[in-house]
RNA sequence: GGCUGGAUGGCAGAGUGGUCAUGCAGCGGACUGCAACUCCGUGUACGCCGGUUCGAUUCCGACUCCAGCCUCCA
């Protein structure tokens, strides 16, 4: 029985799908102006997550994410750059894709991008226009009236009150109140537009994901997501721009992913304090960094640290040292224990990854015993670890390759490394145990680990 | 100020009205030529003050502190 955490109600409920057996959910992507921070992979890697084992368990997942590929920030740095709109955004998006991939995150079923939906935005305008939801100011600007949506400010429990008297931003004259916000933004000079009943302009923030929505999954949907400063004003604007042009709920239930935090405060663009996917991943394996952003539950802060990623480094080398020594592709045999169920009643319960992983722990336990006793259990369980695991997308390399990893910038190759082994085999017949440690001490000071077994030495670099 | 959420052992991080989270680190032992890996054993905990209760880290209330949102930000 899935349960899942609602902001819209601050509570865990029971997950009932619109349509039986099907799930449609809209999770809204990025800005693509710059390269993806790890507060982006957080949401990235957080709904990958879910998607995947919700389709594990047989759910009809229909993910879609959007792109917005049209605002300010965006026009600002293409300009910066000197190059056009286009050239930016194919270039970012080419590179969240990149970074996607390598951290095993699967692409959402729809990606829809703003620009390819300025027909749906316009015509979504248009009705909230008929509506009396909006109106054409004289500035060229289309606004949405706050005001004449009652319910507005449900989702975060706002009051209108409050928020007009607490509104801090700079009022644009031509809307008729200071919470009005825009739809519709009629163009600058140099700026990109597109023609509308208005006058030429562009979509503004809110109305895309509400076009986009409506276009790929419909009026209603079952869940929709975001990151944790998404609820207001976005998500609240988009509650009362759908409900007010399709006259139903818009979404049922609300997933937010928690802040990553550098220190004491949310990393973020506008503070500065970020680092790209792509710089940590210079560094960590990227399984090590999805570890890292799945081992604490995904709507509680996670603080980003050095530490923190070696932690989840230590914690994968204990899971594929377990299924190192054991033959891979081996079928899952008859297993009587409580593995699975635990761990799917964690993820059951909105999706519960640092007590799932618990589990997955205490069963690489139970095979590491295995393995010393040699249980002919071995390979069910070593199955086991990996088919459970595989549903939050985690431990489907290589055990050898994620041990020994790729060759740094000064490292060893592996053919000097096993060449090294040989010779230090071979001492150690000759009982010359003083070279036998003088090599393994020099493989150590290059970062290779050894590991005598029956089978022979193995090896794996210290990350 | 308003709205959310949080405060757990050296660190990270789940959870529960009364027996174990889990991982990393530590300590003792086994294995090993010595290590590493692994196994066995082991310590340390629930912000503060009240209340409910036979019993509260867990429920209720006050307090303190922290974070997120209230402005573009995942």
């Amino acid at each position: 029985m899935l349960h899942i955490y609602n902001t819209l109600t601050n509570s865990k409920a029971l997950f009932t799908p619109i349509e039986p057996g099907k799930i449609r959910m809209y999770v809204c992507g990025v800005t693509v102006y710059d390269y993806c921070h790890i507060g982006h992979a957080r949401v990235m890697v957080a709904f990958d997550v879910i998607t995947r084992y919700l389709r594990a368990r047989g759910w009809d997942v229909d993910y879609v994410r959007n792109i917005t590929d049209v605002d300010d920030k965006i026009i600002r740095r293409a300009a910066e750059n000197g190059e056009s709109v286009g050239q930016l955004t194919e270039r970012m998006i080419a590179a969240m894709h990149e970074d996607e991939a390598r951290l095993n995150v699967l692409r959402p079923d729809q990606e829809p991008r703003a620009t390819a939906h300025i027909d749906d935005i316009i015509a979504m305008v248009q009705a909230l226009i008929d509506k009396g939801y909006a109106y054409a100011a004289e500035n060229g600007d289309v606004y949405y009236r706050v005001e004449k949506f009652e319910s507005y400010g449900r989702l975060t429990n706002k009051v209108i009150e409050d928020l007009r008297s607490g509104a801090r931003v700079e009022v644009e004259a031509a809307k008729e109140s200071p919470l009005d916000f825009v739809l519709w933004k009629a163009v600058k000079p140099g700026e990109v537009s597109w023609a509308s009943p208005w006058g030429d302009g562009r979509p503004g923030w809110h109305i895309e994901c509400s076009a986009m929505s409506k276009c790929c999954l419909g009026d209603s949907f079952d869940i929709h997501g975001g990151g944790p400063d998404l609820p207001f004003p976005h998500h609240e604007n988009e509650i009362a721009q759908s409900e007010a042009a399709n006259g139903c709920t818009y979404a049922n239930y609300w997933m937010h992913a928690g802040p990553v935090r550098m220190g004491q405060e949310k990393m973020s663009k506008s503070l500065g304090n970020f680092f790209t996917i792509r710089e940590v991943l210079k560094h960590y394996n990227p399984e090590v960094v999805r570890y890292f952003l799945s081992s604490v539950h995904y709507r509680s802060y996670i603080d980003y640290s050095e530490d923190g990623l070696k932690e989840a480094q230590s914690a994968l080398e204990r899971f594929y040292q377990a299924l190192a020594s054991v033959e891979s592709g081996d079928a899952t045999a008859a297993l009587d224990n409580t593995y699975e169920a635990r761990f799917c009643e964690a993820m059951d319960d909105d999706f519960n990854t640092p007590r799932a992983l618990a589990v997955l722990f205490e069963l690489a336990s139970e095979l590491n015993k295995a393995i010393r006793e040699g249980s002919a259990t071995v390979s069910a369980l070593a199955a086991q670890l990996k088919q459970l695991a595989g549903m939050i997308g985690l431990l489907q390399q290589e055990p050898k390759a994620f041990l020994q990893g790729e060759v740094g910038d000064n490292g060893l190759s592996a053919e000097a490394i096993e060449e090294l082994i040989e010779q230090r085999n071979q001492a150690r017949k000759d009982k010359n145990f003083a070279e036998a440690d003088r090599v393994r001490d020099l493989l150590a000071d290059n970062g290779v680990v050894l590991k005598d077994s029956r089978e022979g030495t193995g090896w794996y670099r210290e990350q």
